[in-house]
DNA sequence: CATGAATGAGCTTTCATTCAT
DNA sequence: GATGAATGAAAGCTCATTCAT
């Protein structure tokens, strides 16, 4: 007994040294993303991130040159490192371009739409005539490829015959403009309606998906979707 | 002759504060409208208000209590009750549904989306979860007529046959989001956007209205739009 | 006597408001010199400096938008401003270039060596590395005019046949050494001395004239350097 | 087998320990004074020093207590006793008295003012209010005996004739400022110099003796003081 | 002994708010 | 009523110093 004690507290003991370089940064991102997006970038002070990372204020600053760092590394984390992946996984596949947005939409919801992250979009929304610096860094960062990845599915769905011929610059935003509009605006005005009248995430993307491919007219034959 | 001096010199004045003192609370507002909708409500500092306004800082603390009060103030002011002609137009329209849907997008970039009033969602959406009580009143005023107007639309191209049928609730979105988009979004993050790709609102919206219409596939039979 | 009591209560609260805009800035100007002389640029904290001259933190940054400003009037008002008059002086004094030369130093230690001013020269030289922009601006607002001062003196003598030709350049600093050495060295180094050996600046300026005029070498034969 | 492998791998480590623990104090006084000398005692970091030493933050503050401490070793460490060398120099020299004031100005220059110990002059100028006990030392053990040497000089020409009768007290500074100034004034201000106005110390030295040795005045005609 | 992660007091600067005039 | 000088609580960031490893 008293050994297996000792054991844990050298355990406890050497954890809080031992993680030290490794776990910091970690924490202290989870801590400013949710931050962050709870309260803005301006009004998220660099002290309640560190408390909530259970360090001090120095700490956080040994990790981050500045607010400004911090908040440019939740974003490169959260969602500019994944593009890589994302453009693979797009090169990879291999069915119909109809079935690729819509696959492609459920999982931007799953893996981006869903969580904490997805508040970062209304924070820049928010911040970025302040804050010119960030506002540079997530359009070169993340809108742009986002808005490239988009575009070669669209272009994936017009070389196979399968999409209209549209114009690309705004055939981005008919895909865009659903996504966006249910990480900013939902999260905010959505907040206060009456419990029954809560979006389902799933239906609300189906309902999109649908419009985006069908269009809302009525049409005679059966679509291949 | 003294007393008329001084009785004078007092007309003279009273006019003058008389006349400002009811033209100042609008002021202040005007100026501060475009300052929150501008910078935002943290960046927006009481002193720029006020001199935009023509007035002193402590004048503009004469007439609202606080920096809250005035945010408050601006929202309840400029949040319009115009749904009623809308809905006016509405019930009159008698040409086809996809036409009325056209155009109704197309009024509201004319009457709202375009002018400064469409900054208001932009700072509804970054300080609803601040000021709740405001949130509600959004909520209630703008935003459930909002939907109910779309929902009547898109009603009566399904009860005459034009429109697909779909669940309402997620249907609105549909034709919301491109619309909340483009107030929120494009003004935030497509300010730096190289010039090219700037959006010109007119082809945006015909793109989103196609899509919504059509749908993006291809289909071998004509559309009546 | 109550009349009277009641009259100095209001003249004080008069005072207190009615010398704000006036008298603050020379207050926080007075402070500044006394505080940057005894502990430095770097060592003296802006809330120090309100305290001495009376006001809050907050006011001195009403009146000087940083403390590098703070340090450039405080310059600007002690020495620079002075320049002009000096000149002025000098273009009038009608004796000998010895005499004006003697008269010169004589008035310079009265005017700034012996006050409080004086100690900005060591200022000056502990933090000009640090603070590159103060260095550049009391090298353009100091140095420059103070060089070519001495330079015109210098001049002077030389076209009225009174002093040996000499490289200007040079012979500035032949003039500028001792009352530099004075103003920086001795506060610092001399504080420590036996009162008995305390310099007495009247016949240390003396010494350094003299020997400047004469040098050190007895004139009554020739010399061998 | 096993102890041998111990015992070797112990004597590696001390040795390679013991060797460096006595010249961490020397590398990190060597590391400071430059420091000092460059930036200053606020503007010199702890971890700068250490690093420019090659050890740990920590590791400094095993040595040296505070970073007062640190600077009291400094000085205490640089701060040479030439003197007794310097006077015997003095008693050997058999030329003219001007001719040895002008071999010692240049002898200082050589092996003091052109070196990193004439650093320590503006360091200790800055410092001595600051630093009580340290003025005192560098007061009993620098200035005194320097200005011994000099007066000795001196007190030599006046002796044997070649110089004016002087108060000596006085005549002291007359040697002593131009030296002060260079080690001073120069690094700190001359920094900022346009090139072609950097002085040359050789020039600048020979344009002082002159004026020193000969005046300024013409000696072909009578002065007029 | 040596390390370097962690600390937190301290500094400059901002700005909503007050209040004597 | 109107003014604007004055206030002082924050906030971001630095760095001497400590201490578990």
């Amino acid at each position: 007994m008293i050994s297996k004690l000792l054991s844990d507290t050298c355990a406890t003991v050497r954890t809080k040294h031992a993680r030290r370089k490794e776990a910091r940064p970690g924490e202290l991102l989870a801590a400013a993303l949710e931050l962050f997006v709870e309260k803005g970038f301006a009004a998220t002070k660099a002290e309640e991130v560190a408390r909530r990372a259970g360090v001090s204020k120095g700490t956080l600053f040994l990790y981050f040159a500045s607010k400004e760092e911090l908040f440019k590394a939740v974003v490169r984390e959260n969602i500019a490192e994944r593009f890589p992946q994302w453009n693979a996984e797009l090169e990879a596949y291999s069915g119909s371009s109809a079935e690729l947005l819509r696959y492609s939409m459920q999982q931007w919801w799953a893996r981006v739409g869903s969580t904490k992250a997805a508040g970062l979009a209304k924070l820049m929304m928010s911040e970025a005539s302040n804050f010119p610096d960030l506002a540079a860094f997530y359009q070169r960062e993340v809108i742009q490829p986002g808005h490239e990845l988009i575009r070669r599915i669209l272009q994936r769905g017009v070389d196979k015959g399968e999409f209209r011929g549209i114009d690309m610059q705004y055939g981005v935003y008919i895909v865009l403009a659903p996504m966006i509009f249910m990480m900013t605006w939902q999260p905010a005005m959505g907040a206060s309606l009456s419990p029954n009248d809560t979006l389902d995430p799933q239906k609300y993307l189906d309902a999109q998906v649908d419009a985006l491919l069908l269009g809302l007219c009525r049409t005679d034959r059966p679509h291949t979707t």
